[in-house]
DNA sequence: ATGCATCGCGCG
DNA sequence: AAAGCGCGCGATGCAT
């Protein structure tokens, strides 16, 4: 099989460019053209291809027996399936390679050669002197130019792959299924169904800000907000900045003291509404976005940044994030699998709070997950003191899961104490503080082993800052330097571990984080969960079309023969434990429909 | 015009 | 000593 590194060089300007446009809207644009391309065919020299001679270089290449190399292969990977029809076998991405061993570092072709050969001035990206912005037709002097850049990228792109391809394969099968998941879509839209519904959305909220009489400028600025409820009479309430600590207006959606307002003030209704349809348009851009990134028959392209998170999890990317669609919402349901097949969505049940157990050795709480408990109801029956059930006691139960979900990671008994009166997995629940800390005490002894792993993990972590410590292991991780070594061949990474004044920090996206137990456990519990889920995508892909992820849940498309048959199978194959915490406990749920929805 | 920090909000 | 965490997008407000 060949290995083909390739880098498309195509028209921009101003208005026209992917700063601006998604890249289904690029590509599937009248203004998109080629001018042309750079080829390297396994260690051969690489050869431009000018606008005229492009199209019947790509047609003349074996795709079928083709490893593609780019940086960014979403972008060249759909231009080939989308514009010239041919598919790659297998899908190679330097850019995603390069946010899979350096997290929260710049993935930008010019800092990966950086990284890659550290002490090479030779292979370096120029600085891009020419400027074609807007350069409908090339002159031979700027192509030359443009010719020699893009020779230059693609022969860097090639020496980063040959440096990095140690990568383990699982994880370059995932990069291939996410670049497949883009550039040759599983999914499609529900066309009339989406447009009805834009247009729905969108009237409703027009005609409800209109009929406010307010200036949306005003409505949608917090600021401008804030000074117009005081000219009618009204003092906004005000908190203080989680970031700077600065007093800011508290007008969000989820802001207590501004929901009480709006049931104090039921004469306004018609503010409140209209501050709502300004700041809630999420369904309305995305329907949008929807619309045009389905332009080829429908086909919706799953833009996936692969290894987004150092916790190895995926992000949305290119202006979509398929990861954060409104449950149970219109958008989920207008995502429809083709023609007769069946949409298969199975998740892994409390995953996190299952390999937190398992981390921590709670063999009481294992025992629970083991026997089918819920663990949210029994949790709170040590809170109460008496049998709660799903039943009879939904709030008792509701503080039991907001307990389960959030203290594993050290939450303290303030911010308990809001999250339960914020409600957002349930009812509203009010707790004095005292109470608040009862409930924050008696889950951190009734888990001993938790506030525990809190403890060993920071050690673990501190470990990695001296190298007498490498090679050392707890449970599935390893020690190296200032990373964790996970069990997959990965590890999480904390970039420039240090102690400042503050702590233990690191850098990130040229931040620097402060972090401690709670949240160093957390983050090794989502890597080692994100590991679960992949490996059982790894499999599923194999028979099925992997469409999807989010986070602890997986989205098939296949046949509708024997759909039972194939939920079961991707149900117990999400529960195979993985070789190194074969005694863990593992549960997943799911359903089939035409549409996306669970 | 464009970049950056911050906030709000959607998901897990 | 104590601390829930992980994302991306769109809008605002301010700086360049």
């Amino acid at each position: 099989m060949d290995l083909i590194t390739l880098d498309f060089e195509t028209y921009y300007d101003v208005q026209f460019s992917l700063t601006k446009l998604t890249t289904m809207e690029y590509v599937s644009d009248e203004r998109f053209k080629v001018w042309g391309v750079g080829i390297k065919v396994n260690d051969g020299d690489t050869e431009w291809f000018g606008e005229d001679e492009t199209q019947d270089a790509i047609l003349a290449i074996d795709w079928p027996n083709v490893r593609l190399v780019c940086h960014n292969t979403l972008f060249d990977g759909y231009i080939l399936t989308q514009h010239y029809g041919v598919n790659p076998k297998y899908y190679i991405d330097t850019a995603a390679i390069s946010r899979g061993l350096n997290p929260g570092q710049s993935s930008r072709l010019k800092d990966c050669a950086i990284r890659a050969f550290p002490n090479d001035e030779s292979m370096r990206k120029g600085e891009e002197l020419a400027n074609a912005k807007g350069v409908w037709d090339l002159d031979p002097e700027l192509e030359e130019q443009i010719a020699s850049y893009c020779i230059q990228d693609v022969d860097l792109t090639y020496a980063i792959y040959q440096q990095w391809k140690s990568m383990p394969k699982s994880e370059m099968d995932l990069i291939d299924m996410t670049c497949r998941m883009f550039c040759e879509p599983k999914l499609k839209i529900d066309r009339e169904r989406l447009t009805t519904y834009h247009e729905q959305e969108f009237n409703n909220a027009e005609r409800i800000i209109l009929g406010s009489g307010i200036d949306r400028k005003i409505l949608s600025s917090n600021q401008q907000f804030a000074e117009y409820l005081y000219e009618i009479g009204l003092v906004p309430p005000t908190k203080k900045s989680p970031t700077t600590g600065k007093d800011i207006p508290a007008l969000g959606k989820n802001d207590k003291a501004f929901k009480q307002m709006q049931d104090m003030y039921p004469q306004f209704k018609h503010i409140w509404d209209a501050r709502t349809a300004v700041k809630s348009r999420l369904t309305q851009t995305r329907a949008k976005r929807f619309l045009s990134a389905a332009w080829n028959d429908d086909w919706l392209p799953v833009p996936l940044r692969y290894y987004a998170a150092h916790t190895g999890r995926f992000g949305g990317t290119d202006k979509l994030n398929m990861q954060n669609l409104p449950r149970g919402g219109e958008l989920r349901k207008c995502i429809v699998a083709p023609g007769d097949d069946l949409l298969f969505v199975a998740d892994l049940s409390n995953i996190e709070a299952r390999m937190l157990a398992w981390l921590a050795g709670e063999t009481q709480l294992l025992e629970q997950f083991r026997a089918g408990d819920d663990i949210y109801s029994a949790f709170a029956s040590t809170v109460y003191e008496r049998p709660i059930n799903k039943n009879d006691d939904p709030v008792e139960r509701f503080v039991g899961k907001t307990a389960i979900l959030g203290l594993g990671y050290g939450m303290g008994a303030q911010k308990f104490k809001d999250t339960l009166a914020a409600g957002a997995m349930g009812p509203p629940v009010h707790f004095t503080l005292s109470q608040a800390q009862n409930v924050v005490n008696t889950y951190r002894s009734t888990y001993r082993g938790i506030p525990n792993l809190w403890r060993k993990l920071e050690d673990l972590l501190k470990q990695t800052l001296h190298k007498d410590n490498y090679g050392n292991v707890y449970g599935p991780l390893t020690v190296a330097a200032n990373r964790l070594c996970l069990p997959n061949g990965m590890a999480l990474n904390y970039h420039n571990l240090r102690y400042s004044s503050a702590g233990l920090v690191y850098d990130s996206r040229n931040k620097t984080e402060y972090t401690y137990g709670g949240r160093i456990t957390e983050n090794v519990i989502q890597a080692l969960a994100r590991i679960i889920i992949t490996d059982s995508m790894l499999r599923l892909d194999k028979e099925h079309d992997v469409a999807l992820t989010v986070h602890d849940e997986i989205i098939i498309t296949s046949t509708n023969i024997n759909p039972n048959a194939t939920m079961d199978k991707i149900i117990t194959d999400m529960c195979i434990p993985p070789s190194w915490a074969s005694d863990i406990p593992l549960d997943a749920e799911g359903g089939y429909a035409r549409e996306y929805s669970k």
